[in-house]
DNA sequence: GATTGACCTTGAACCAGGTTAAGAACAGAG
DNA sequence: CTCTGTTCTTAACCTGGTTCAAGGTCAATC
């Protein structure tokens, strides 16, 4: 990773209260979607949500550490990543707005994560630590629910994209790519996108040129 | 597909009620190794599952309609895969004892089913039909909170499968194949664990065949 | 016991995509 | 303005895996 990319120190993370204010609405939204929240159980989200801003390259979650907290996306954009036994960054999801990222893992199992999540723009998140996570869930059965749903709809994503990886060319992925993150290219470095679809960088420019000379 | 596999009529899926005495044991152990169940919750679910039993080959859901049911598998084996655009099968899930299979996709969005799930030896199976499956997560949370748990564990599992087809090669996807499924190659025709791989059965030849020469 | 069809294997030619190495374009820092 | 690090591209060569075609094995059926 290069050097611009420093991990934020905590005091940073803190972020002030109004990016609460601002960016609650999006997550309240996207919740009610698929289930409709009584004012206790929002009040509760709410109260367990903790807002943080990180600026391009930054580090939101490091790899080795126990993950304590799921991350939602309220404005910019996050890339989910590991490195390989060669030392190769694997890009595994972009996180745009409205998305949940993280490592679930690591979440789960408590074992060290794998997974480091970075921003890849501006970006204000909401963290939902994991224990709050469970005590929500258990509190209100509203919100076993909306994740049951969440997970259920992203195991149908992850499907889809196995088969991606397993019968499709990198230009059809590379397709794909664009159709689903349409505006993504124009600020997200090339390599991570071909990371993202399980290329090289330079066979991602070949395939680039292939394109702009028809 | 072979001519031994052939679609089951539905007289011959109405199967007899000891499949459900002899093999509601292990769906309830399975399901209590997450979730506490009151004897009310786990009647209801007793109730509403459907069980049947296909022999080695049959087809148990077809692709191309609109999916009804979940499965869960008590007995032997089924494996879920779809049809490429060349008409190429791509395995993309083994379904062992206690595992649940179908397609997903085509529950949730009620649009027609990709995959197409079928026996790989003979199987005893419950279907737990979409309709029932959300009356009996409405009704008692604590299926929420079970099925939530179980699709992020599946999303993990799929996570890493994505990382292993992007960087893994064949023969290490096969090594890790054979651990995870030990005793699975005895029996499913190589072609499809070539599929499930994502190779073809004659470059899986040769990886079998290095193999046996040191 | 001969025929048929499915499955598995082999080998040769081939291709999608990787590797290596080098240069070009660009951005930020001094 | 220049130095430095980073990203993107180009080109030559290499390789893991595919394709195609053929032969071998086994089980089921007549």
């Amino acid at each position: 990773m290069n050097q611009h990319f420093s991990y934020t120190n905590s005091a940073r993370r803190d972020s002030p209260a109004y990016i609460r204010a601002v960016d609650s609405h999006l997550i309240l939204s996207n919740i009610r979607r698929q289930v409709n929240l009584e004012p206790e159980e929002e009040a509760f989200l709410l109260a367990i949500l903790v807002p943080a801003a990180f600026k391009q390259g930054e580090l939101v979650q490091p790899a080795g550490e126990v993950t304590r907290s799921m991350i939602h996306v309220n404005t910019g954009c996050l890339m989910t990543y590991y490195s390989d036994r060669d030392g190769d960054e694997k890009v595994i999801q972009f996180a745009t707005v409205g998305w949940w990222t993280g490592d679930l893992h690591s979440l789960t199992t408590h074992e060290p994560s794998v997974f480091e999540t970075r921003a890849l723009a501006d970006s204000t998140i909401f963290f939902l630590p994991g224990v709050r996570m469970d005590e929500l869930m258990s509190r209100y059965p509203v919100f076993e629910r909306y994740f049951r749903i969440t997970f259920q709809n992203s195991l149908v994503t992850h499907q889809k994209r196995i088969i991606q990886a397993y019968s499709f060319t990198a230009e059809e992925r590379y397709d794909d790519f664009q159709k689903k993150y349409p505006q993504l290219e124009q600020f997200v470095p090339l390599k991570y996108v071909a990371s993202y679809l399980g290329i090289t960088p330079e066979f991602l420019s070949k395939i680039r040129r292939k394109r702009a000379h028809k």
